[in-house]
DNA sequence: ATGTGTGAATCGCTTCACAGCT
DNA sequence: AGCTGTGAAGCGATTCACACAT
């Protein structure tokens, strides 16, 4: 069942705050700090130095109270009276992420998908490089594909430790989504990015999101039926 | 600000389980639908009958009284003491989510996203039709592709109102994504999936929902690093 | 004077627990 | 006896409001 926990008010730590306490963050937070991300290149690029979680917010369609909050999980990035250095927010903001540092991705699936991400440029401007790509068809297998040479599927094991592919990106039929999926825990990737409409069972060590077009467009159409807009 | 709601006990209404109160209904509830919806499909699929919410909530991933709960702003599909009625159940889904129906979809954006989505099985299976694809490169327009021939962008609003388009789905690079949907929006579009990284301004009228692969990539980058996994 | 950082208040979604129907 | 449907409780996320830093 559950464990009880007691709940008694929190010891109160000193006055220092030289390291941050550690919190649980909500999935919301983060997707948010993606999308502040974006923002902030954009205005870089027009050359803004300084921004306000007010000017954010409006921007992002936030309250600017949710853009504080949500920095402040991660430290103290502002300065009072002032507000933020886009640069500097930028930073961090990829610090957090994981977007200062390069990661190894395969596509699995070689079809429509699969082949329109090979190129996706965002991807790499942000760290995430599509080292090589998979299928089953023997049709596919050996040939070229923007520039990668389609792997056969049965080596996956080998081949992702070889190159130490940490994510992947799995576009293939709901069918064998489960079985592949597990053949690439084992060999060790971390993350999947999944488009195959189906829930994967996988080992806790390795992180699973689900994306689904479908999806979204029945959520749509819900709500172009039933005009509740303004809702995430 | 906020009108203020005075809670008092519920009038019981008499007996008559008629009509059902309408209440606002989050997004979540409607994602969790279209998962429901597909996993009733497989379920009917296998010959299934009956289903009961415990056997469904574990199917899911949640729990039987969320399922419970998100069918109850809807109506009363069960019968207490058996469960649900598969092919019941997925009908009413159906009508909730607007699937019963016939949606004419446009494409714009031929580019890989674009051309990948034309004829992603799923949405025709659902009630998406895709029926128009635009761009703006001359090169592709009037270019056939897998079996639709490739609009001219500059005669979008005159043809969708032809073949009274209600969803976009926009696949285009962000800075001229904001142009085209306020055309689009004019035209009598009334959905907008939308590819493009770039938050859209439309009338009221319009619903849009933002799908980003990138940011989906960025988040699961933050879970790889934090293992804090098990959220949505 | 301005705008951050954050406890406290509020809101809304999820879970509990059980009355009531079959 | 079994399982739904749902008020109420619980809890996590958002917003408020203000002390405090610049």
């Amino acid at each position: 069942m559950k464990a009880s926990k007691i709940m008694k008010t929190k010891k109160k730590t000193k006055k220092a705050p030289a390291k941050k306490k550690e919190v649980r963050v909500s999935g919301s937070t983060v997707k948010r700090l993606s999308k502040y991300y974006r923002t902030l290149n954009e205005l870089i690029k027009e050359d803004v130095e300084h921004v306000s979680s007010e000017e954010l917010a409006k921007l992002e369609g936030v309250t600017s109270a949710q853009i504080r909050k949500d920095f402040s999980f991660f430290g103290n990035f502002g300065r009072r009276g002032l507000g933020y250095n886009t640069h500097d927010l930028k930073n961090h903001i990829a610090i957090i992420l994981g977007l200062n540092r390069h990661w190894n991705v395969a596509i699995i699936g070689a079809g429509n998908i699969g082949s329109a991400l090979i190129d996706y440029a965002e991807f790499k401007a942000h760290g995430f490089h599509i080292k090589q790509v998979y299928d089953s068809d023997p049709a596919k297998i050996g040939k070229t594909l923007k520039s990668l040479v389609v792997k056969d599927i049965n080596v996956i094991e080998s081949e992702i430790q070889r190159e130490n592919i940490e994510i992947a990106i799995m576009a293939i039929p709901a069918q064998v989504a489960q079985a592949v999926s597990e053949r690439i825990s084992k060999a060790g990737v971390k993350g999947i990015l999944n488009f195959a409409p189906k829930r994967l069972h996988v080992p806790n060590h390795v992180v699973v999101r689900q994306e689904n077009t479908a999806m979204e467009l029945e959520t749509l159409s819900y709500f172009i039926m039933n005009q509740k807009d303004h809702l995430k």
